[in-house]
DNA sequence: CCCTTTATCGTCACGATGACGATAAGCTCC
DNA sequence: GGAGCTTATCGTCATCGTGACGATAAAGGG
């Protein structure tokens, strides 16, 4: 391999989150050149006896302060056009990383301020406005044919909760009765707590947690336009 | 970038097509340690200023004699492991291609031996079996929502070719009639081109060339057996 | 107790689909 | 040239999933 070693690796991530009516990513403002002060995706590079998978778990962990298995993390693609990276040649496995909202600040982080931003947002630092637009859009369409929606939600949600985070993601309004019906009807999908928890108004609703489906059938369809 | 300078990165290629029932993966029988004389899949070792989109054209043009674009090419997934390669640290980025059948024999390969291989192959170097089952998954998968089935066929091709592209990628028999008023029925799928053609036996078939569409909506569902 | 709000259930029409019959348009064979 | 075979294409029908939307249930606030 001593002929072609001129390639760094590093695992970069899009975590993506759902707050209050806003999708956001969890964005780091760079300490060092280049980009110096420029908001990038939160990453680094692959360890020299690491595995990818691997080094994007160490860097969600060291950028969220999460251990637990919560939420979803998936490999998304990979980005080396020569010159993305001004220092060399440089190769991103990017990952996709969803999860709830954390209540806790962002802890652990290394570089010098890490944030949850709405989208979209301004200018990011080498291509990773492409990878985040990527991540989305796959976030998007996932949506439609899995249950990685409740990876939005804390453990226990409410149907109106997942209902909310589709409205978010998608950007659309659903039917609150025939969302009801739809995600209570597919089975895996959700599967019922057993309690009620009591919103601030209205009447209570029951607590769901996410079931053992990995894929919706027939899928969730997004509203056309 | 000297401080992580010790990646290699290579394009293999997961290259599908169609031919009599069967499906079949494009393989080279390696001609050098490691796993010399075993089957691997196709690709090579990006070049120093190369992107890695590039890199896998380049490949597959090289291992197939490709040049016009036909057929289909997309990222895969990368697969970075620590001792994948006993020569060292190598990240591999994978692609899928699918293709019509082609004539032609496999010209221009810079390996030992090239084949059409059915699957499922026997033993598979590094862990390209693994990369295979990624990539016949997601062809598997993709043949439901996109239109990529017609990316197996010849530019012209009728809807019995079209179908019986799905019933060997998926192992399933569909029924012809359902399959035919689908196929004609979804928007952008398929086009007719006017012409009919003559098969060995039976009525003679319309002619229809791919459609403008990317996605399909609704999907073409698998049947649940 | 009435009203507001939200959760949940019901109803209905329509489009998509699976099962399958019917017809069309070539061929071969006699 | 017609019978018979084979495949392509069209039609029919019951069923299911879905969008639109009415109705009911269950809380809190006045």
């Amino acid at each position: 391999m001593a002929d072609f070693p001129a390639f760094s690796v590093t695992a970069d991530l899009v975590v993506l989150t759902v707050q209050g009516n806003e999708l956001r990513v969890l964005l780091v403002r760079r300490g060092i050149e280049p980009y110096r002060g420029a908001w990038a995706l939160p990453g680094g590079f692959v360890l020299p006896d690491e595995d990818l998978d691997a080094a994007a778990v160490r860097e969600l962990r060291e950028e969220t302060g999460l251990t637990a298995p919560v939420g979803h993390l998936e490999q998304l693609a990979s980005y080396g056009a020569p010159g993305r990276d001004p220092r060399g040649r440089v190769v991103t496995v990017a990952y996709l990383a969803l999860l709830p909202h954390l209540p806790a600040p962002v802890a652990g982080s290394d570089a010098e301020g890490a944030a949850w931003v709405a989208l979209p947002p301004g200018e990011l630092a080498f291509d990773h406005a492409r990878i985040l637009a990527d991540g989305v859009e796959r976030a998007r369409a996932k949506l439609e044919y899995s249950p990685l929606a409740t990876a939005f939600c804390p453990p226990e949600f409410t149907i109106t909760e997942l209902r909310e985070v589709y409205e978010t993601v998608w950007d659309a309004r659903l039917d609150p009765r025939n969302f009801h019906r739809k995600v209570t009807g597919t089975p895996g999908f959700v599967e019922p707590v057993g309690r009620s928890i009591a919103a601030e108004r209205g009447r209570p609703a029951q607590l769901f947690r996410r079931g053992p489906a990995r894929l919706l059938h027939p899928p969730m369809l997004r509203p056309t336009p």
